[in-house]
DNA sequence: AGCACGCCGACT
DNA sequence: GTCGGCGTGCTC
């Protein structure tokens, strides 16, 4: 009898492949379990290559699962590892295997909807099938979703699953509604907050035929499609593509990846599209929209607060029976205790930011950590000032409101308030049913809901947004200024109130002229200094040894000076939130040309006190 | 001596 | 990531 040898990638593990081995004959990419030296548990794993026998002993192959990944998962696996630098095993963690089963033969159900497409959507479509990648730069109203659904018609009658990807916070009941009007159960939503048997069952369904497309956040993406061909990305300048943990992957940008690769394809849409993509894939512009609105703007150039101005405005619209939305951004809405003696900010035990005030909760937490605390109203710093709120929140500006229309519905809609799909549909429901006068909120409100009423969209605090240290602040302020200014007079006029000290680029590129133009300039900006011509990666450094975590980013410092001269180093610093839950950070800023050139360095750093962020957007 | 803790290296 | 081994330093 033969022994066969094979390299098992760990799934969810930072080692690199291990040789197992087996009398049987193991398909590649199966999923097997193996042992590993000190586990109490069995590990699992991928077959990924077929070896000669190795110069050591090996561990033979526990138990074969009925599960797989296709050669093609295994690929896209290896892309992410190399690009986003991390194992094998960690990139295909992301993924959902395939189970093995028989296949029912697909029936060419032939589909086709009632949607009708205007001349200019139909030029839109047209071009979108004139290219494997696409832009829909498609101002809000336009009708880009018809182009989504043509789309996916298309891809149906071809027998081929579409996924739909959407920011987490737009998978609204009314999206859902709609796709489901259209396709019926083809359909099934996916995301984070879905129950793990429900799940199950849209698996099942998707291995069977019945269900073909999917709509879903970031995860969605990585489903056992049984023949993809479409990948949708909307929304998609909205940085919640980009993962937040390893391997910190950009989603959008990986489908762009996939579709070159695979020749599936790719439709992008934005009505405010990033640089990134502005600047790589052939754009349609889809400008006219469905209703006539005429915009007015306003600006004030006071300090973020509740002003006259603002209350006299919100009173007409209230005499009109007509509805105000009221923006506030995340970043900066938070109140901070301020002690009226010594000045200084109540700050998180564990994390280098300020506490945040919230009332409903009694409570007194952190945005970073969730470390939660009671209120204080005494300083502990000096023992004798009195803490007092200092930024302008969400929940404030409701209660100020409340004091100057005591009899009027106001609501927040932010992360607090819309906790679930139930409070979301309640408060939406309300709105549109005129049952809230004033709805104030964070970036939530830009996103993909459909406010019929609205007359008044104030922008409070934009600011803060424009003068992050991000190369992308202004790209983040204006488009986000320019989504919420959309909610406002979808029938007939529309009043947008923007609280700025910088009237004169919001002026420029909200009226004079076009978001267009803005990306254009940008562009030119950029230059070769910040993406998109250059690539900017970011390594973090974080160890609950201040002195670790500074001489570790040295460290790597030296390094690039030595040996990675290719490179250049932007710079190292303490990050700008130098604490996060009870670990100091550092970080190393590189930029390059040369791709292979960066990644050279980024594979180099081996440290567990390290995360590497390729393409960061910080 | 007994242990808690942090660090390091192996893992096929 | 996860585990064991080993050294340090503290306590009984």
């Amino acid at each position: 009898m033969s022994t066969f040898y094979y390299l098992i990638s760990l799934l969810k593990s930072p080692l690199e492949p291990l040789t197992y081995e087996s009398d049987l004959e193991i398909e590649i990419g199966a999923v097997v379990e193996v042992a590993l030296k000190n586990r109490k548990e069995l590990s699992l794993g991928v077959v990924i290559k077929k070896v000669m026998q190795p110069s050591f002993k090996c561990v033979e192959i526990t138990h074969i699962t009925n599960r797989y990944y296709t050669q093609q998962t295994i690929h896209i696996g290896e892309f992410i590892a190399k690009y986003y630098v991390c194992s094998i095993g960690e990139a295909l963690g992301l993924f959902i295997p395939f189970i093995k089963q028989e296949r029912k033969s697909d029936q060419n159900n032939n589909f086709t909807s009632e949607i009708q497409l205007s001349q200019k959507q139909k030029e839109a479509y047209n071009f979108t099938k004139e290219h494997k990648r696409s832009l829909l730069f498609a101002n809000t109203g336009s009708g880009k979703t018809e182009i989504y659904i043509k789309a996916i018609e298309d891809a149906l009658n071809q027998n081929k699953n579409s996924v739909y990807l959407l920011p987490e916070i737009a998978l609204t009941p009314q999206m859902e509604q709609r796709l489901l009007k259209v396709f019926g159960s083809r359909v099934a939503i996916w995301h984070s907050k879905i129950t793990q048997k429900k799940k199950n069952e849209i698996l099942d369904k998707l291995a069977s035929n019945e269900v073909k497309i999917i709509a879903g956040a970031r995860s969605a993406l990585f489903l056992p499609y049984p023949n993809l061909g479409l990948i949708i990305v909307d929304e998609e300048h909205d940085d919640s593509y980009k993962s937040e943990q390893k391997p910190r992957l950009h989603v959008r940008d990986l489908a762009l990846y996939i579709s070159q690769k695979y020749n599936i394809q790719v439709i992008l849409g934005s009505a405010t599209p990033s640089l990134n993509s502005f600047s790589k894939v052939p754009y349609f512009r889809l400008k006219e929209t469905f209703y006539k609105t005429e915009k007015s703007f306003i600006y004030d150039n006071s300090n973020l607060k509740l002003n006259q101005l603002l209350i006299e405005k919100i009173d007409k619209k209230l005499k009109q029976n007509e509805q105000t939305i009221i923006f506030l951004p995340t970043r900066a809405n938070f109140k901070y205790q301020i002690c009226s003696d010594c000045g200084k900010a109540l700050e998180c035990p564990f994390c280098s930011v300020a506490l945040s005030l919230h009332k409903n909760h009694k409570a007194l937490k952190c945005h970073y950590c969730n470390y939660t605390q009671q209120i204080i109203d005494i300083c502990p710093s000096c023992k004798t000032g009195i803490l007092k709120n200092y930024r302008l929140g969400t929940n404030e500006l409701q209660e100020q409101l409340l004091e100057v229309f005591p009899d009027k519905s106001i609501a927040t809609f932010d992360r607090d308030s819309v906790k679930n799909e139930t409070s979301l549909k309640k408060i939406l429901k309300e709105f549109n049913q005129n049952k809230i006068d004033i709805l104030i909120g964070t970036q939530m409100l830009s996103k993909g809901h459909d406010y019929h009423n609205v007359t008044l969209a104030i922008i409070l605090g934009i600011d803060s947004v424009l003068n992050m240290t991000s190369y992308k602040a202004k790209e983040k302020a204006l488009s986000l200024a320019l989504q919420i200014a959309g909610r406002s007079g979808r029938n007939g006029k529309g009043e947008v109130i923007i609280q700025t000290k910088n009237q004169d680029f919001f002026e420029t590129y909200m009226e004079q002229s076009d978001y267009n133009d803005f990306l254009e300039n940008e562009l030119v900006e950029r230059g070769e200094i910040y993406p998109p011509n250059i690539r900017l990666a970011r390594v973090i450094f974080s160890h609950t040894n201040h002195q670790k975590a500074k001489e570790l980013m040295e460290l790597y410092v030296n390094q690039i000076i030595r040996f990675h001269q290719e490179i250049e180093l932007v710079g190292f610093k303490e990050c700008e939130i130098f604490k996060i839950a009870n670990r100091y950070r550092y970080e190393i800023l590189v930029r390059g040309k040369d791709v292979k050139k960066i990644l050279e360095f980024l594979h180099s750093i081996d440290s567990p006190y390290a995360t590497i962020d390729m393409d960061t957007l910080v």
